[in-house]
DNA sequence: GTCTATACTCTGATAGAC
DNA sequence: GTCTATCAGAGTATAGAC
């Protein structure tokens, strides 16, 4: 992400040092496609072009390939969480773009989302930063929404915020699997994303304020059917 | 479950055939623990206190297994799709026994719908049965609230409604990874069902008329926390 | 119906030459 | 850094006696 540009010259070979990172975005996209489990080392490094026990020395365990791109992930999306609200507190838009960015970087990691639960249970170094993540991001939202409530965009009861941040949280994890079975998606690509959105942004519809229901997520097209 | 009655005589063995349902019937609680590919044969076995040669007798495959469990939710769900909405129209608590209904079996059967898409991808068979029963639930579900708005409970704008649904499916089916992971709850159990359908009620409570508020969902009592 | 014994395959991983 | 073996273990499944 920002070693690239620390590389030196030679532009010459195009493997440079850079077998590793090529690795991990074709498994990633292995990943996304199948779970971990179903996408084997052989499978890995016969896309890579290379040989299994190369791929070893790359990386010694399965493992260490899912915990490398969760600390890709972690990255992108702390970064996300630290920045919090958007810049400018009063344009309406910036909180459709926050909330944008987020379901992008997520859909970019989707295989770590699949099956939560299994993830943990296989890599138990990964329990504490998963629910540590995820903690983060729950109040970086709940920030977000007071914000939105402060800011005279959206009306919600208190005693329901609980309710609507945690289906926040589910919707924008697993909308992408509803749309793949039950719409019949096989394989779904960013032109999604804004249906996804939309199923997020419904959550906060019926409490938006006249004024905002114009101004809000106008960036991701509410009324939009999923392309399929 | 209504073959336990059609049973003859001859209590004396414990066993009288029925060695295959006491196979499924602590695979499927296995399998609701960890997934089907984290669970082995042996372990099945094992746990069934016979042989694993004796397991194979009964079930040839792995995903037999798998299949026959399926079977057994299908049936349990079709009943409950066929039957529809409830029999009092009137009575807005059915609305809501209804939903503990559908809850009570998805919760029963969760291993199905913790990974959908690696179960249709690992038993392809079961791809259409999962896409038709998922299309049958989403049609009882929107009758159901269609009649709900008939009734005068609820009022939902007729553009609001696909995403409603959408999200009624989603927050159904994924509520327990939230509660499992976010809130650090290891075991569920049967108590924790009253926050799962508190928090697809929630889905409605912005447009519930004020008459129905007080009736609706009065079974689950709404505001109960999650008990961890 | 149940058990014993065994076969076969897949997969993650290592050792060591180049 | 990359490749050629090669291994050990797990896991599904079968054959056949009882």
């Amino acid at each position: 992400m920002m070693i690239e540009s620390a590389m030196g010259g030679a532009m010459g070979g195009p493997k440079r040092g850079r077998t590793r990172e090529r690795i991990l975005d074709l498994t990633l996209a292995l990943f996304n496609d199948r779970s971990p489990e179903r996408v084997t080392t052989a499978e890995i490094a016969r896309t890579a072009g290379i040989n299994e026990g190369n791929l070893y020395y790359h990386f010694r365990t399965k493992e260490s390939l899912v915990l490398a791109l969760f600390a890709r992930f972690e990255d992108e999306a702390g970064a996300l969480a630290d920045r919090g609200a958007p810049p400018s507190p009063g344009e309406a838009r910036t909180y459709g773009e926050f909330l944008a960015s987020w379901f992008a970087i997520v859909w970019r990691y989707r295989f770590l989302f699949r099956d939560l639960l299994a993830l943990a249970a296989e890599s138990p170094s990964l329990v504490e930063p998963i629910r540590a993540l995820s903690g983060r991001m729950r109040v970086a939202v709940e920030a977000l929404v007071r914000r939105m409530m402060a800011d005279g965009l959206v009306v919600i009861p208190e005693e329901d915020l609980p309710a609507i941040l945690a289906n926040v949280w589910i919707v924008s994890t697993y909308w992408a699997v509803y749309l793949s079975l039950q719409e019949g998606v096989d394989r779904l690509d960013d032109t999604h994303l804004g249906w996804g959105l939309n199923q997020v942004s419904s959550l906060f519809r019926p409490y938006l304020t006249p004024s905002a229901r114009d101004a809000l997520f106008s960036a991701s097209e509410p009324g939009d059917p999923p392309a399929v």
